[in-house]
DNA sequence: AATATTTACGCAATCGTTCCCGGTTATATT
DNA sequence: AATATAACCGGGAACGATTGCGTAAATATT
């Protein structure tokens, strides 16, 4: 068996005696080929399985039809939904996605960023670890003209598009519905305060309290820097806010490990949920209906997100001229009440 | 703002008054150019951020130094696991991965398989969807010398390297571990038929149930087409286990989505598990031990499978020859037990 | 019948990089 | 001093495909 080797245009060319000029033109239907030769070059092309080399095609037109992802993990509901937008997108309008993880690790999505660059993709979709302060490595290719769309965890930093969801609704209604069941001390378990997801919810939170009159205190809030993915963070966090004075009676969780952290964090010390203490958190696991006891959630179109993210991106690819007015994308959440928060 | 412009080693040898060739040659450090010219043509790449144009690469070397990867979801713990396994060894050997989703679909894997290996991949890692069974676009590839390598879902028709579970161990022992425990009429919910996995896993039970003496009936299995994707699907088999004559006291579920929609099943028809049915699940699912009852499973090595299947891949892209001995590596599954099937 | 136009195709440059051949100096060998 | 040998660098083809330009033959126009 010999090794794999593609048929090319060369090939067509030489077996039927003609220039690659001309099998070339045939295979697009040009007008300057008669139908004779067409219909020749197209079935022997059709025998021998002929592809065009993308490759080649890439390096003449300077694009390689492929996207960059970067996410900070794909084992998680809520980005691999949000993929999937992204690929269903991509590949109606003919590109390819090459996905990166950075792991939460800043070092890693600097990593990922220059080896996705470097690989001449059309343009990048980005979500940042819960580690990410420093942007040097983004402004840069933004700089020079490179197509960047952030989804869920943006940057206000740099002028590009942007889909969110409305983070500080999301964070606002859960926060009231925990008030309005009855619970007078409410935490918040957050990720990284480095995150503009973090802030938002956080801004919520606080607003809902201070639109019933309810105290805030900072001692309240709990930051988890790795977004729940260890879960020593969320067990030192909880531990934190349960040896306060004022016991929280109801958590307000900002991530999906977060929230299944929180979970297990309870059930290893038999804390009932919610008779010791309510639970509510931002999810988009498929199974948190089949937890004990049902998880309370808000939960996020992320499919949406990763589908407008996709739009935006190759939208601002294909166009002639550079964007002048970039687009901010809000889209709602979805408040869904379960046994978790109910007195 | 300009569009987005490469700086290529033309630009370097023009500023540096060299030809391409030297330029080139001196950031390959190869013997032939002067140690200064080393330093001035590096110093200048450095600092006007030069990247080697890998498409241009991909064209001269022929290959892409990319593989891809075809699962039917990514929505999934134990494909994104396996995910996971591929991307930590390809990156590490300087590949990158292009992921394609059958969505458990014949037809999407056959458009995957056609679209990757038109873009000019290097090898591809294959699990094939639940409704596989022509095998044409696959074998196609793989009689021109295309280097394949199947994981989990493997076929056997086709000599290529291949990597998964050992099913039948994994069913034998989740039913020794029923039977005693002292359930008498253990049911089967399986995938589609047509899967390799299935097929074992269906042995496995049976041995189990031979081995001890217990009976077995056809009608105690029943197969899921899409593996447990539909709820629907899922409905209807166990509606058809639980109206038999002998109603299973038992339930082995194959795949993941299939153990998590039986539980959803149970809850909405109010069925108590394990008192009134036990349930035993294959499942990659990082939360089983939070549901409701916590979830006794058959855990599946993900992270390792897919790093050995890339290793093999990448061996086989990379050997001089074309390899003789395709290998199957077979990985042990884990029992972990938990109240859905304690008595 | 001479010229104009259309039809149908080939040549060669191009994309960015590598690498096989050269060739020109400077140094080493006799 | 004449020749051999490094040391160092440039020219140009190649990878696969597209495309502007040139041109031969066939057909149309007058």
């Amino acid at each position: 068996m010999m090794k794999y080797e593609a048929v090319t245009i060369k090939d067509i060319a030489k077996a039927l005696g003609l220039s690659t000029s001309t099998v070339s033109r045939a295979l697009r239907d040009s007008y300057e080929i008669s139908p004779e030769t067409k219909k020749m070059v197209l079935e022997y092309s059709e025998k021998i399985h002929y592809r065009p080399n993308p490759i080649a095609l890439s390096l003449k037109e300077k694009r390689s039809r492929s996207i960059g992802i970067i996410v900070c993990e794909i084992a998680n509901s809520f980005f691999s939904q949000i993929i999937n937008g992204i690929e269903s997108i991509a590949y109606d309008k003919g590109y390819n996605v090459i996905i990166a993880q950075s792991h939460e690790s800043y070092d890693r999505e600097v990593i990922n960023v220059q080896y996705l660059a470097s690989r001449s993709i059309d343009g990048l979709l980005v979500s940042v670890s819960s580690e990410t302060q420093d942007l040097e490595h983004l402004r840069n290719l933004h700089e020079r003209g490179f197509p960047i769309v952030f989804f869920d965890r943006i940057v206000e930093e740099m002028d590009t598009h942007k889909v969110i969801v409305d983070n500080f609704k999301g964070a606002y209604d859960a926060t009231v519905h925990l008030i309005k069941s009855g619970y007078l001390c409410i935490a918040a378990l957050a990720g990284s305060e480095y995150l503009s997801i973090t802030k938002e919810r956080l801004l919520g939170y606080r607003k809902a309290l201070e639109d019933h009159g309810m105290p805030f205190q900072e001692s309240a809030i709990q930051y988890c820097l790795h977004g729940g993915m260890l879960y020593n963070e969320v067990e030192h966090a909880l531990d934190e806010l349960l040896k306060q004075p004022n016991k929280p009676d109801a958590i307000i969780a900002s991530a999906d490990k977060l929230t299944t952290n929180c979970l297990r964090y309870f059930k290893k010390l038999s804390i009932k949920v919610p008779d010791d203490i309510a639970l509510i958190g931002f999810s988009n696991l498929d199974l948190t209906d089949l937890l004990s006891p049902s998880l309370s959630v808000v939960r996020q179109p992320a499919f949406e997100i990763g589908e407008i993210a996709t739009e935006l991106l190759i939208a601002q690819i294909e166009s002639k001229r550079p964007i002048q007015e970039f687009e901010r994308r809000i889209l709602p959440p979805e408040l869904i009440i379960r046994e978790s928060t109910s007195k």
